[in-house]
DNA sequence: TTTACGCGATGCGTTTTTTGCATCAGGAAA
DNA sequence: TTTCCTGATGCAAAAAACGCATCGCGTAAA
């Protein structure tokens, strides 16, 4: 939309903290882009940016104005996608932040599912943390998380929450494949791949460890499942994974093995969005068909 | 703000029906405003406005356009109103929609009250009645609405609500001003001065006069309460007021008596917003005033 | 300390966008 | 049918936005 230029550039120079890079991302002058900045704080009676040495960063006001902004795009999506909802053509654009976890085989699924049914609805997924997941559902860069870790941040509604069994994948030919359930005093002797500290994969398993006492060797590290996964097949060593990120093991000589819920207690897989927002039509309906989808896959998905 | 003018646009021409109309409201050209509505469309890649013979009207989408639109004036106000106290001023504009009886003496002491400690809030005081009050509420014309009436619609949140027995205001020497209650029967024979069948009172009377059969003698009816009252002077007939809109009546040579509740039921007089809507600090700040005043001043105000 | 670099701000000529005038096409009412 | 209203469109003028060159300023490297 035309009319939201400024608010547009006033959104990249935020990010980029420089009105010169913003310029560049945007293709035009640093001038101009300066002086569209200054008419609206002209307008605004007030400046939305402290200017330092170094570029720009944004003062309380501005603070206060791009929330406002981001809003803004966020209610015109919506309203764009409702007014195209009419047309009986449901069109739009869905963003996801997601674990890497889900990534591997429960979101490719449900999101081509879906576009076979609404081909006009274009997806974005991007992988990240906790964290940084409910960073971006606030500043309304996703509209939808699906995280395994902990809700930390308030402004996050849960809509559904499914609960997810450590399991430790192996060699087909790796000892403890014998043993239906492992336990964590097992792992000690064996030769461990783990995903980096910021997965909540990771956090479990640390905090079950520490709990339990038991010396572990860390041969690799890794925030790749993939290549964790690819890695056993020349190395007879434990992953860890969660039932959602379970891909067709068999066929790569691997098994999967749950862990002792006694040892490491089930995690918590969340699906969320922004509280207090209303997702444009294709974000809610995909919503929707995922919370089905969770619940019939991973047991009882708990509607909050 | 100078990005939203094609916004505003929109707005008056949905509002004039019509783009010439509006264009001349607007001291444009209407080949101007209609570019700049077929740009939007455009853009939108959807008509939004029905074109008539005798103008236009919204579509579908155009309705939740507007919607929009409006929401964002709304929101950009709010903001700027949060910006503005940050600098510790306070400044804003509140946009109120009363009855009349709330406009007598209520609202003006709690407006100067207000204006006294922060001048440079300023206000709009809209007189309407029930359901006209609940539009401007929902069409994002009025922050705050104080009406004595029923609430009708579910998209209106009541922030307090006060009781008010109805009370007959009659000429210190009329024969019913030795009553100290007063009964419906005791109104048969006497001359009446009646509010309009939009107010609140004459339907609460209305209802009570239906329910206990009594025949009245209705012999001015208006919407303004002032000229009721100074008519009082001339004929020595009676009308009716509840508390929030009574005077001085001393002064005039006036005297109110309450009737039985028995009889006429108390009503309720609402202080609303629109439901999920945040106000500017200014009508929040605003509003907080009113509920102290009205609890003060009108017994157990409601929080709800 | 000096120099060099990067930043945002500003004056001025150029380009793009917006506006206004005149006019057209079409439906409604007299 | 005629008249009057509506919104739409081609074209020239006015206005706004843009890009270039440059300034002043603060930091960081020489």
């Amino acid at each position: 939309m035309r009319y939201m230029t400024s608010l547009r550039f006033i959104d990249v120079v935020a990010r980029e903290g420089s009105i010169r890079k913003a310029a560049d991302k945007l293709a035009i002058t640093s001038t101009a882009l300066n002086r569209r900045i200054l008419a609206i704080e002209d307008e605004l009676g007030q400046p939305l940016f402290e200017r330092l040495p170094g570029g720009v960063r944004l003062n309380t006001a501005g603070e206060l104005f791009i929330q406002h902004v981001r809003s803004q795009f966020a209610e015109l999506a919506r309203v764009q996608s409702q007014i195209s909802d009419l047309t009986g053509i449901r069109r739009g654009h869905v963003r996801i932040a997601s674990g890497a976890d889900a990534l591997r085989l429960f979101l490719p699924r449900a999101v081509s599912q879906y576009r076979a049914l609404h081909p006009a609805v274009t997806f974005a997924l991007q992988r990240c943390y906790g964290e940084s997941a409910e960073a971006q559902l606030q500043s309304l860069d996703a509209d939808i998380a699906l995280i395994f870790a902990p809700i930390r941040a308030a402004h996050v509604h849960v809509a559904a929450t499914v609960l997810q069994t450590m399991h430790c994948v192996m060699p087909d030919d790796h000892p403890l494949s014998r043993h239906e359930l492992i336990r964590i005093r097992d792992l000690a002797g064996h030769k461990l791949c783990l995903p980096t500290s910021e997965s909540g994969i990771r956090q479990l398993l640390d905090a079950a460890l520490l709990r339990r006492g038991t010396e572990i060797d860390v041969v690799l590290e890794s925030d790749s499942f993939e290549f964790m996964q690819n890695y056993l097949r020349f190395e007879n060593a434990l992953s860890f994974q969660i039932p959602i990120a379970l891909t067709d093991l068999t066929e790569m000589g691997l098994v999967a093995r749950p862990l002792d819920p006694a040892d490491v207690a089930p995690g918590t897989l969340h699906l969320c969005y922004l509280k207090g927002r209303v997702l444009p039509v294709a974000a809610a309906k995909f919503l929707d068909e995922i919370i089905t989808s969770l619940r019939d896959n991973y047991g009882e998905a708990v509607d909050q």
